[in-house]
RNA sequence: GCGCUCGUAGCUCAGCUGGAUAGAGCGUUUGGCUACGAACCAAAAGGUCAGGGGUUCGAAUCCCUUCGGGCGCACCA
């Protein structure tokens, strides 16, 4: 039941009986914010008057006379050549009965064809546990992946662990001193070591596990209790917080396929080495960078692009139709340097999307707390769950779209009243549950056939329900999962509206069934939408 | 200085592949619980879409420019 879709083949086919070529995804049909312009409306007759040399409003009249379908009640022609459509009443209620066989499938789409697509996404070094900055990008990631699949994408989901190269050495090091201080000796962190808490904890566990007597130990064994606690933690962190991984790809393993040196021997095969200053530069000026960068340093080692690069490639010979990666805002002057090496690969690089998130600032007490990995000051993933609930996290980072900067204010966050939008959305859901609970107690089922005339809020509130399918396909075109927050609301304020008219259970016993069906198919559309937000629908609150 | 990005109501933000009267929430003012959950509903006030120019049937949306905020500009990761 895709509505909009429908519509935009009635156009194409009545432009290919008026023998005009076009494309489907060239034909744009809107739902029009106000209804008194239909269910939906299409500019198609403006896009075409140039091309066809004729008066809009013409080449609307002669699409709207190849159309004749029994769902369509109405089509209006409007200045300067809009043409609006106005489904049946009938059909829509109709459809409900589909919606309410659907369940949980219901919104799927195939437009994703069944594309192979890799998201990469949090991918945090391994030196600490996670906090409040990857945590949106956890809620971003793990949305797009779960909107993509809904959508009918083949999606991969993946975490990229830098377990190799100097930060990971600096972990060693930083857990090494914090032994070592524990064992009584007068150590100085490093400023460019890592301070956090989590650090001296593993250090505590290995003292208590072998007292004193690793003192001379190679830094290869703090790494590897480093790396293993941290990663750990972080994985249980991301379960915590809805979110999941198909793959977890090691930066050791890709050193250890020899995947950097099959890019060196590419590059070198275009010709786009050089060496200056004992060092070996790429020359990603060539395919649009601002500088070139420097690959394996004088002292002979990688540069932390190195390996990702050959990760990128590592990525690509999988197979894959499209990656994206997910960045903070801190590392958007990577992308040019990382599309540059890839074509320098020999590869088309718009494969490649990069999305950026902007970074996101803490706000306790009114005041900014600035967050840094090196002092170890930050509020970590699980302080945020176990204050403000994961499903008041995820529906906040899922409110805003990845272009604003947003302020995460504690304060408001823990509050359950009404200045949090997770609960109006809740509520709905929870009123439809208790409103079903009773039906269910009289025996009161839902209704399959429809006989009554929709009211106005009514027919709003289904149309919103409709609507969900398109919702969920441009949001995954577009990579924006705050669409189907924003819908959420929409449809949330819509029910609350059409409840606080129209008593669902009511003496009028076919008219009750009637409006159940509505009202269970509201059900599945929010429970459905705030799942691919990561948020559980709550049946009671 | 260069690059990316943002600037929309008092505050926080939607709307941006051009489309019809620019929308929500919070806050302010007002009205609504003797039937399914008032964590709700209804109504009012609140706008030079940062400023200026351009493109066209039509610009918050695209282009140029000025101003202002954020983030980057390593042989760090």
């Amino acid at each position: 039941m895709n509505l909009r879709k429908m519509i935009k083949n009635l156009i194409l086919n009545s432009l290919k009986k008026l023998e005009i070529d076009i494309n489907i995804s060239d034909i744009v049909v809107e739902i029009p914010k106000n209804k008194k312009n239909g269910d939906f409306s299409s500019n198609i007759a403006m896009h075409l008057c140039k091309k066809l040399s004729k008066n809009p409003k013409d080449i609307a009249l002669e699409i709207v006379d190849q159309i004749k379908e029994d769902y369509i009640e109405n089509i209006e022609i409007v200045n300067p050549g809009f043409i609006n459509f106005y489904i049946k009443k009938s059909f829509l209620f109709e459809g409900l009965n589909t919606i309410n066989k659907l369940k949980e499938d219901y919104g799927k789409s195939d437009i994703g064809l069944n594309k192979k697509i890799n998201v990469e996404y949090v991918s945090a070094n391994p030196t600490g546990i996670l906090h409040l900055g990857t945590a949106r990008g956890a809620a971003y990631g793990d949305s797009l992946c779960n909107i993509l699949e809904f959508a009918g994408y083949n999606v991969t989901r993946e975490y990229y662990i830098n377990d190799a190269g100097n930060q990971i050495d600096n972990l060693g090091l930083s857990i090494y001193i914090r032994y070592k201080e524990l064992c009584g000796f007068k150590e100085e962190l490093p400023e460019n070591g890592y301070h956090g808490q989590e650090i001296i904890s593993i250090a505590k566990e290995i003292k208590e596990k072998y007292q004193d007597t690793k003192l001379d130990e190679d830094l290869e064994f703090f790494k590897q209790i480093g790396l293993e606690k941290l990663l750990n933690q972080i994985k249980v962190d991301l379960k915590r917080f809805r979110v999941d991984f198909d793959i977890w790809t090691s930066e050791k393993d890709i050193r250890k396929k020899g995947r950097i040196e099959e890019c060196i021997k590419k590059f070198k095969k275009q010709d786009d080495l050089y060496e200056k200053d004992n060092a070996v530069y790429l020359k990603t000026t060539k395919y649009g960078d601002d500088k070139d960068r420097v690959l394996i340093k004088s002292d002979g080692l990688y540069t932390y692009l190195t390996p990702d690069i050959a990760y990128h490639l590592d990525k690509i010979d999988r197979g894959y139709d499209e990656l994206i990666d997910v960045l903070g805002a801190d590392h958007h002057g990577y992308i040019s340097r990382l599309k540059a090496s890839i074509k320098s690969l020999g590869y088309d690089d718009s494969k490649l999307s990069i999305k950026i998130l902007q970074l996101v600032r803490l706000i306790k007490d009114n005041e900014e707390v600035k967050m840094s990995k090196r002092t170890g000051k930050t509020v970590t993933i699980s302080e945020l769950i176990d204050e403000v609930g994961v499903d008041a996290a995820r529906y906040f980072f899922s409110l805003r779209s990845l272009d604003s900067q947003m302020d995460f204010d504690m304060d408001l966050a823990t509050k359950k009243g009404n200045e949090n939008p997770v609960y109006y959305v809740e509520y709905a859901h929870a009123r439809i549950c208790s409103i079903l609970r009773e039906a269910k107690e009289k025996k009161i089922e839902l209704a399959t056939k429809y006989e009554s005339s929709m009211t106005d809020s009514a027919y709003n509130l289904i149309s919103k329900v409709y609507e969900f399918v398109n919702v969920v396909e441009d949001s995954a075109i577009k990579k924006q999962p705050h669409l189907i927050t924003n819908y959420l609301y929409e449809l949330a304020s819509l029910f609350h509206n059409y409840y606080s008219k129209e008593r669902i259970l009511t003496d009028n016993i076919e008219l009750s069934k009637e409006k159940l069906a509505i009202i269970n198919s509201v059900k599945i559309t929010i429970k459905n939408a705030l799942a691919l937000i990561g948020v559980s629908a709550m049946e009671r609150m």
